[in-house]
DNA sequence: TACTACTGAGTTGTGCGCAACTGAATTGTG
DNA sequence: CACAATTCAGTTGCGCACAACTCAGTAGTA
C-alpha cells in the first residue's frame, strides 16, 4: 500500500467490489444456516425446498425447465431429485412424447408437505424481523446485479 | 395464488422474502462464475483467493483468526489450506507458544501471486460495469442483513 | 498435584455447485 | 432416406460448506 498518497477512485472501486462479494457470499450463508434450522423439521435442505416450491407452484415440470426456473443443471439437479425420490415427496417419468425429457411431479406425500411448508417462511420472517421495504430494495439490486453479472459471464465469450 | 382477493401482508412478505434469498443465492452464484474465470489464471478459487487476501494482508495468521476473518470453521479450511500448502503458496507450522495453533503464512511463491492477483479485481470491474452508488448501497443492506441473520441463527439457541 | 473442562486443528460424511463427459433420442440437412 | 448436429438427462470428479466427531494441548480447579 502507498501509505503517503490518498487512495484513489479506482482502488476505492476495486475495493468496494470485493466487499460487495464477499458480503454476498456471507449473507447467503448467513442465510442457509438460518433456512438449514427452519427446514430439519421437514427433513428438506434449501436446495431441496426450493425444487418443491417450484413443483407445487407449477405442477408437473421437466427437468429442464426446472433447472431453468432454479438456475441449475442437471449435474446439480439428478442427485438432488433422486434424493427427492429416495424420500418419498417426488415421481419422476419418461416423456412420452420426447423420450429424452423426464418429468418431475410431486407425489401424494410430496403435496401434503406443503401445508407444513407454510410455517418455513413464517419461522424465518419471524426470527429475521424483516423490514419490507428494505428487503424490497435488496430484491431490486440483487436482482440488476445478477443480471449484469450473467451479461458479464456470457460476453466474456466474445 | 386467489386470483379474486388480495394477497394477504402474510402473503406479501412470504413472496417478498422467498424472492430476496433465491436472488441473494443467484446472484453469489453469478459473482462466482465472474471470479472463477477471473482466477484460472492464477490456479485458485475464489475461497482460496479470500484466504490468500488475508494472508498478504495481515502476514503470518492462525488457523483460527483466519477462520474468524473469513467465517469459516477449521472442517472447511484445514483441507482448503492443505491444497494451498500443495501449491507451494502456503505454509503451515504448528506455533512454539501454543501447540494447539497452527500458524499460516504466504510462501515466497505465494506472495509473488500478489503482483499477478492485483488483475483480478480490475478484470471484474472491467467487466461487471459496476454503478458505485448501488454497490454501495448494496453492501449497506447486505451488512446489516447479516448483522441480522447471524443474531437469529444464535438466538434460537435460547 | 491430579483431574476436569475447554480449546484448536483435523477427519469423516453428506449435500450442493459446476465442469467435463457419456449415451440415448431427436432434429436438421444433404 | 441417411447421417451429422443438437438436445436432454445422467455420471464422474473436484472443491466448498457444515455437522459431528476425535485427539492433543492448555487452562482452571479441587
Amino acid at each position: 500500500m502507498t501509505a503517503t498518497s490518498q487512495p484513489t477512485d479506482a482502488e476505492n472501486l476495486l475495493r468496494l467490489e470485493h466487499q460487495v462479494c464477499f458480503a454476498l457470499h456471507n449473507a447467503s450463508r448467513a442465510f442457509g444456516a438460518i433456512y438449514r434450522d427452519a427446514l430439519k423439521d421437514l427433513g428438506l435442505t434449501y436446495p431441496q425446498y426450493l425444487a418443491m416450491l417450484a413443483l407445487w407452484e407449477h405442477g408437473e415440470l421437466s427437468v429442464k425447465r426446472l433447472g431453468e426456473l432454479l438456475r441449475l443443471d442437471s449435474g446439480t439437479l439428478s442427485p438432488l431429485l433422486k434424493r427427492l425420490e429416495a424420500a418419498g415427496l417426488v415421481k419422476r417419468e419418461r416423456s412420452a412424447q420426447d423420450e429424452r425429457s423426464v418429468l418431475v411431479s410431486a407425489t401424494a406425500s410430496g403435496a401434503a408437505l406443503r401445508e407444513q411448508a407454510t410455517e418455513v417462511p413464517l419461522e424465518v420472517a419471524r426470527r429475521t424481523g424483516f423490514d419490507v421495504a428494505e428487503m424490497r430494495e435488496l430484491r431490486g439490486l440483487l436482482g440488476r446485479l445478477t443480471d449484469r453479472l450473467d451479461a458479464a459471464g456470457v460476453a466474456q465469450e466474445c
